[in-house]
RNA sequence: GGGGUAGAUCGGGUGAUCGUCCGUCCGUCAUAAUUAUGACGGACGGGAGGAAAGUCCGGGCUCUACAGGGCAGCGUAGCGGGUAAUACCCGUCUCCGUCCCCAACAGGGACGGACGGAUAAGAGCCACAGAGACGAGCAACCACGGAUCUCACGGAUUUUUUUAACACGGAUCUCACGGAUAAUAUCUGUGUAAUCUGUGAUUUUAAUCUGUGUAAUCUGUGGUGAUAUGAAACGAGGCAAUCUCUACGCGGAGCAAGGCCAAAUAGGGGAAGAGAGACGGCCCGUCUCACUAUCAUUCCCGGGUUGGCCGCUUGAUCCGUCCAGUAAUGGACGGACUAGAUAAAUGAUCAUCACUCGCCAAAGGCGAGAUAUAUUCCCGCCAGUGGCGGGAACAGGACCCGGCUUAUAGAUCUACCCCAGAA
RNA sequence: GCGCCUGUAGCUCAGGGGAUAGAGCACUAGCCUCCGGAGCUAGGUGUCGGGGGUUCAAAUCCCUCCAGGCGCG
């Protein structure tokens, strides 16, 4: 598996496991995304993307969740393996582009706890003070 | 060169890195062990739209009777054509609107719009206003005629009453004067005033008759349309986007259709009873399963799974040429293969080229001004060069097509019109 | 995918061809009260979701678009 691949089986897919993560993971949220985190026994990490009707149109919501998946993609290696994770757009993420979106969603990693410890010093560091 | 209208086409390009979906081929591993499946990796090829949207119509396809009859229901509506079909498209007639020609009317031309059948059967509505609102007569006005009656004028007659005034007479009484008497009392004469009464005449009023004029009411005949109304005045009115009628069309559900495999749950409750279901509103008709009973059947509720494969992309397909047709469109020939996802694939970052907007810089042209003059200075405008920064629409397949409607920055081409300039 | 409903004053709703579009609450002003509330009186408030059409006349009928909501599989 290349180092920032994205298959459809890290995908989450099943509407029972939505409701697993939803009802008994744990939640953190900024002005633009609610991340839930659930640990599984996998050994690996899975994402689903939730983005209702209320972000937009069909291209809209297909932009936010290319974005979700863009930025998952080229931070994976940056996280601890064995974790469901859900992301939910909330109504502001319309207005983020590339570079805001992953600072975003790098601060909500950081308040989930499931940044590798060397990780967390690197690169988000030089993001944070750029 | 700029602007407008109409139509057609396109709707960012190129490159690098990382990543995604599908197909073909290959490699490693696992399982059954020719080969197939799954996971991972690599190479090559392909990968959203003119509206993919809204779901307003029409079809194909699938199942239900290869979809049957009647009623109900729904839809369409000049005529002709196109099409698989339509509420779509093309042509044309009629009507309406705008503009132009014409001094004006008539007429003609251009453009745009129209759910544009009902002559024949019926029902309903037509507010307010108005005398009158759809088949019935009322009222108004005018003309003629009649009846009743009011008023005015003229004439005639009659009557009584009242009032007013006049004349005359009578009675009573007041006052004045004169006379008689003894007397201021009484009697008497004259004049005057008041009251009552009689007579005469005039005027007014009332009644009757008659003539003329006028007004009102009733009535007969004929005519009229002013006012009012959206329209209308005995015309076979208007509205059928009110019901209805006529003609034509439509069976129903929809890819979560439908079929197969795997997994899982339950062997539960209720109803029916010779019928039940397909069948969607009703009736008929057809087909299937049953037709003697704690069994079995059918239906409903409840319970479980909500995984995979097929359907799934070659099709009324697209492109080019020729022919037929006013056109929509059709035919022939040649060529092409162009997404098949399913928590749902096209993205992100960077560079660059074009498009456009703003700012800055240097030099150029033109115009005006300052200076005695000028190769100098300043201001404004113009096109082009360089640099920096920003913008680039509407919008994402979900079985597939044909239309319609709506959203849409910009670019190109064609036709027409207007403005400016040059020859 | 299919079907249905709603849009009228700031809010909740009536009105289903002829109205100056109405009711309640709200708002404003006045009276009352020492003040406020309650009460009484008066008043303002509308592109009837947008556009087009039928009609003499449209909130109402027809077409189309927009926004919101609901149901079934």
């Amino acid at each position: 598996m290349g180092k920032y691949s994205l298959k459809k089986s890290e995908h989450l897919r099943k509407n029972s496991d939505f409701r697993r993560v939803y009802s008994k993971g744990k939640s953190c949220a900024d002005h633009f995304i609610v991340l839930f985190v659930l640990p599984n026994d996998l050994g690996r990490n899975r994402i689903g993307l939730s983005v209702s009707k209320k972000i937009g149109k069909a291209v809209k919501r297909n932009r936010v969740k290319r974005l979700f998946r863009e930025v998952y993609r080229l931070n994976k290696d940056k996280l601890i393996q064995g974790f469901d994770l859900i992301f939910l757009a909330r109504k502001d993420v319309v207005n983020l582009d590339f570079p805001k979106m992953e600072r975003s969603i790098l601060r909500l990693y950081k308040r989930a706890k499931i940044l590798k410890p060397q990780a967390a010093g690197s690169r988000l560091q030089n993001k944070l003070e750029a």
